[in-house]
Formats: C-alpha cells, sequence, structure tokens
DNA sequence: TATATTTGCAACTGATTGGTTTCATAATAA
DNA sequence: TTATTATGAAACCAATCAGTTGCAAATATA
C-alpha cells in the first residue's frame, strides 16, 4: 500500500479536505456535509490522509476533530524546492541574454 | 480520464521522470534506461506528462526530446500558495505567545 | 435503561492504474 | 533496397482506488 502526500492530493475531494481543515478543524460528519459522497467515504479519506501523516486527530467525547499537520505539506513545497531553483536560473539566463543584446546594442 | 498535475505527479516514477528531464531534455529511450521498467512504460508516462501539459516534445529526425515546462510546476506552487499563508500565520500567533509570555515575565 | 448520534471498519463493486507484450510507422544506416 | 533504430498505440492483466451498504462500538441524551 503506497501511502505518501503525493498520492494523497491526487484526489480532489481530498484537496478540498485539506482545504477546508486547514481552516479550522472538523469533524467527519461537518466534512461530509460540504460533499456529494456519504459519511463513509469521508471517512475513508479521512484514513488515507492520517496514514501519510497530513493531518492529525484530536477526540472530544464521540466527536472527533480532524485538523491538518501544516508541516506535512511542507514536504511537497520541499519537493518544489529543485525546480524553483532551476525557473529562477532559467529565468536569470534569461536576463543575461537580453542584457549581451544590449550591451552589442550599446557597442555598436 | 482524469488528469491533472496532482494526479501526474502521484506516481513515483513520474516524479523521477520529472527530475531528470529537469536538467536536460531526454529521449524517452535514454530516459528509459534510469529506470527498471520498460521503454513503452515510461513512454505511457510521458504520454500522462504531455496530457497534463507538464512536458512538451522536440522532435529532431526520429528522436524526440521530451522537455519540463517549468512554468506548468508553478501551478503546484500556486496551490501551495494558500497554505503558506497559514503556516506563516501560526507561526507569528506562536511568536505573539512567546512574546505575551516573556512580557508578563518582565512585568513580574 | 433505552435510544439516538458519531464514528470506524469490513465486504463488495466498477473504474482506473501501471505494467506487460505485440505490432505499426517513420527515420536513419548499411 | 534492406536492415536497424526510435517511437507510439493497442490489447491485455493484476492491483489499487473511490465509492457503496451494512454493521459494531462507544458516547451522549431521553
Amino acid at each position: 500500500m503506497r501511502r505518501d502526500v503525493f498520492q494523497a492530493i491526487a484526489d480532489p475531494t481530498r484537496r478540498a479536505i485539506i482545504a477546508l481543515i486547514a481552516l479550522h478543524a472538523m469533524t467527519p460528519n461537518t466534512l461530509a456535509e460540504h460533499f456529494d459522497t456519504s459519511r463513509q467515504a469521508v471517512s475513508k479519506h479521512l484514513r488515507i490522509l492520517t496514514e501519510c501523516q497530513l493531518v492529525k486527530q484530536e477526540v472530544q467525547g464521540r466527536e472527533i476533530y480532524y485538523q491538518l499537520k501544516v508541516s506535512k505539506m511542507k514536504e511537497i513545497d520541499k519537493w518544489l524546492e529543485q525546480f524553483r531553483k532551476i525557473w529562477e536560473q532559467r529565468f536569470s539566463e534569461l536576463d543575461n541574454v537580453l542584457l549581451t543584446l544590449k550591451n552589442k546594442e550599446n557597442e555598436s
């Protein structure tokens, strides 16, 4: 059973759940009200999110509040880092090209 | 057929392909040498990456060089933005708590 | 205590996934 | 021309996925 952050955010419903609980913790029932699917389906999504540590539970009587572990979201950010470097580099290379062209222009 | 960036990066092989061609464009054959799967499997991944616009082709004779469309990677970055705001906010809230504690300490 | 509510889990189902093998096509090399 | 090489597409397959329904357990309320 592959269970990582990237597989977790692949599903649109799960991304919506993440966005909702990012604002404030919610119970599975209240979460399910926001979707067209059953409460059990939402529960399944929450299980997946819990398994990959994107979410943590806070039990309060018979209710369970799920809240986002923002720290885990940074893993995606961390993966993006390598590409951020590349795209910034590419932009600066483009800058250099433009700069060279401008200098040549001034020389003539 | 759902085909978005998030579904595309869910697969570890596809993430590896992205990382490889981020450095420089590659043909399916040379790409496949880096993996344990068949050339055709890599080709399939490239199709998925192409369909969601993460990759573009550059035909050169009978070879096809695939290169990353870095701009499309920013879509993930853009989605992360909303959470980045939240986690910065949470940190500053934590800062405030610490600051308040420190102030109280000074008062006594 | 009896009943209602909140939840997770198991079993099942149809669709999708990632892989394979086989084949067709186009470009290059002998 | 006749291989050889590079590639994509089709057909198939086992595994996984996202959803369903039904049920059990635990907490709260009457």
